[in-house]
DNA sequence: CACCTCACACTACTTATTGTAGTTACCTGT
DNA sequence: ACAGGTAACTACAATAAGTAGTGTGAGGTG
């Protein structure tokens, strides 16, 4: 259940899964508890060409075996769900990769922190000053 | 020039290349122009195992055609040096990772933000607060 | 001038990750 | 008992990284 990579030019689960993974983990995680035809089925309606079920199949159980997704037998058919929600799972990497971030370059990413909360969203920085603020009322 | 992954759980440079690849730029960046011999002896010296010299030159030749390296010839002799110092190459990392970063999580990483500053140094946290006075008084 | 050596180029094999898909085996309901 | 669907097993392609063999060319030395 580890991510290994943070991949720089992708966007959203594409930055810690395939392309296909990704998509997979986002139809699991839009649905409670799906078989595979089911995540096929999904996959199909925005793909031109059909994804063969044996594809989907080896994707997903990878992604068991790498502990993304659980997976149960109901009868005949596996049922497969995320192992964390979407948010913890976001929650969780936003987590490790801040922490890895701070450790590895500290002041650097002081450095660059409000230029990047400028361009991206300016209310964030109060958000953080807030913060700020709040932890030195704590101590 | 491009890094495409960053990675978890390793440190140093080895967060981008390869461990190989790391231990070469480490010890292109602690001299200032080298012959594929003389980082092969450098990267012997704590090797046990004596690498073979084509080996180096591969990686070599694979960092300067990413862009990580330049090459100059002398003669027949080939000179490699980094294309940017170690400085410019962390700084410019930890500017492209803050950035995607905030754009992909914003307010989680604003959350996060302060414990991982107080784990790893709290005076990073008083350096913070004065980057946004100051950004304030711009204003 | 012939040759030997060294540095380089070219090529290839290995492992791991991800996407892809064929073949085979099995189970279940009819 | 069989058909159809589900799953397991196996394999192949591409990319990245580490490793290394073979071939080539240029220069100094006898």
């Amino acid at each position: 259940m580890k991510i290994h990579n943070f991949k720089y030019h992708e966007r959203g689960l594409n930055r810690f899964f395939g392309p296909l993974e990704a998509k997979i983990m986002n139809i699991l995680w839009d649905s409670s508890e799906l078989a595979i035809k089911d995540v096929q089925a999904k996959l199909d309606q925005d793909q031109t060409k059909p994804l063969n079920f044996n594809t989907v199949m080896t994707v997903m159980n990878r992604l068991v075996d790498k502990g993304f997704l659980t997976k149960r037998t109901e009868g005949r058919t596996g049922l497969y769900q995320p192992m964390v929600s979407r948010d913890d799972f976001l929650e969780n990497q936003s987590k490790e990769l801040t922490h890895e971030l701070i450790e590895e370059f500290g002041p650097l990413v002081v450095n660059h922190m409000l230029d990047a909360l400028e361009e991206v969203d300016v209310d964030l920085i109060a958000m953080l000053e807030q913060k700020i603020k709040a932890l030195k009322k704590d101590n």
